[in-house]
DNA sequence: CCCATCGATGCGACAAGCGAATGTCTAGCA
DNA sequence: TGCTAGACATTCGCTTGTCGCATCGATGGG
């Protein structure tokens, strides 16, 4: 086979120093002319590249010259044990690295508002933890804003958030995931619960149970473009809780759908006939400009995964 | 000061690999341009040092570039700490050189035959010890032949050989240390105790000792020299034995003069008038081809002097 | 005593990588 | 809203490090 000129501009496939290789190459073999062959180089370039690696160390030169091959002086003996550590510490890095790159290490920090932890959340998690189960994934839960100031700050990779009012486009890469319609819930026998979907506006006298007792910036958001101010009659955060008012009788509120399958039985969910722009959107929330790990990348596509299949349910 | 132009064939002072001080950099300043500056050179080397050294590890950005500097990705954070040992392995392998080369570290490993012992060596080795602290030490004692073999086989850098008889010349560097002249031990009651110098000729008919019962390669080899052939009454190998023999009128002995200082004062020494070559000279013997280590190198300038200090006295 | 082997070196060529200048993008400000 | 400053990217020309090839000198083995 001939030997194929110059392609010494070939960059390095991992990290290594040339002169590293060159030097234990060289230890190993006890000669240039061996080592070059295994090098795929030829005799003179090892003879030049260790005669200056002599030069930089200040002239004390690493080998001795024998007229079968070469030696380690004490000088090269000092030196080896480091170019070990050296190249298993570059190998270490490239092995991390790869292991980063197809999002088989790595972290993965994300957060996500409450009820996408219904079903949304744990669905792309399991699936994700199938796939790349060496990634450590951490969690969190909070509010859109809040979620979005940890994404600023740099403690979180990826939020799922929703836009309840007006997107806050700035600083964030959104990732659409889905549009989310809104039910109404409704004690079992109420006179509305037979009749299917209902617009809002048919109850605009109704009692309402809400998380806050003003509706901007809730779900309730959607009444205000109803033209009516709906009548919050009792403030419940807890979703169970909430859940429990309205088996009582003592009011009606809104269930995002993907809270909508865990709903208890003696509760009605009407769909909310709404002819104008949808609810609320879900969306990944990136930092704009900061680069996602490939690990990001994977539980992205594995959340537009999971919001495809709960929009066809 | 003008900027001067293309100084980058300056070989590196140590072993740094220069995309590793490039990254580091950056990744301590968060910034391509300060760290450009802190390395003298222009910003568009870094933005190309960074950017091919993102290529060489499989494409993946090590920097997010934002508006104001750059910020470690992922894989930059993952990179770092590896960079940092390699760094430190490099700097400290370059400290440990920097050692050996003033002779400040590193080990000496030589041998010297048995009346060597008697001062040459432990006053060079004193000198040595009190220059050079920090290396280690090990020290052997055998017989000519043997120290050099030793020396071929690597495990000795220096030993302190005596020639008896032809000088094997072959493999070795042969640094000359001094000519011994001989002595020859008396009882202090001797006829011959009073008359100062005499010539060997004149104990041609005396009673010998000797370690070796045949006078071939032995210090009685010079008797052989001046024609005669000295009987050997006792075989005897020890030193301090040896002297016993002398004193209790068995015998005489030949004497180096190395270890006339430490004869017992019931014993007389004559020196020998030998108008042939010295007996014996003393060399340092090197593997020849073999580079020196400075510490040997510094052992061996103290051993010239030692053998000076000695031939003055 | 000649020859095989191994490292060193001169030569020509190629490209890696520098500096300098310029382009592009963003943030802050009036 | 347009302007300016700051920061990274890119292009161009040129120096220089380093390769392969060919050859030399030294050293042991047959």
């Amino acid at each position: 086979m001939a030997a194929m000129p110059n392609q010494h501009h070939v960059t390095d496939p991992d990290l290594s120093t040339v002169w590293l290789r060159v030097f234990l190459e060289v230890a190993r073999h006890g000669s240039f002319t061996v080592a070059a062959r295994t090098l795929g180089w030829t005799q003179s370039a090892v003879s030049r590249q260790i005669s200056s690696l002599e030069g930089a160390l200040g002239g004390a030169p690493l080998f001795d010259r024998l007229p079968r091959g070469v030696r380690l002086t004490e000088a090269g003996r000092i030196l080896a044990p480091y170019a070990e550590s050296v190249t298993e510490a570059l190998h270490g890095a490239g092995r991390e690295l790869a292991a980063l790159r197809e999002a088989a290490g790595g972290r993965l920090r994300f957060g996500a508002f409450a009820t996408a932890d219904a079903a949304l959340v744990p669905q792309a998690l399991a699936a994700f933890r199938a796939r790349h189960p060496r990634v450590r994934v951490s969690r969190e839960e909070g509010l859109t804003p809040v979620l979005l100031d940890r994404l600023t700050a740099g403690h979180l990779d990826l939020a799922v958030v929703s836009t309840t009012g007006g997107a806050p486009l700035e600083p964030y890469e959104l990732h659409h995931l889905l549009d989310e319609s809104l039910y109404v819930a409704v004690p079992a026998d109420h006179p509305l619960a037979a009749q299917g979907p209902v617009r809002l506006a048919r109850l605009a006298d109704a009692d309402w149970i809400s998380g806050s007792p003003r509706p901007e910036g809730t779900l309730l958001d959607a009444a205000l473009r109803q033209d009516f101010r709906p009548r919050v009659a009792h403030v419940v955060g807890e979703w169970t809780a909430k859940q429990g008012y309205v088996a009582a009788g003592l009011g009606v509120t809104l269930v995002p759908a993907l809270a909508a399958a865990s709903v208890r039985p003696d509760i009605a969910l009407l769909p909310v006939l709404d002819e104008g722009a949808p609810a609320r959107a879900v969306y990944a929330a990136t930092a704009r400009g900061r680069s996602l790990t490939p690990a990001g990348e994977a539980f992205l596509a594995t959340l537009r995964e999971a919001a495809g299949q709960l929009r066809g349910a």
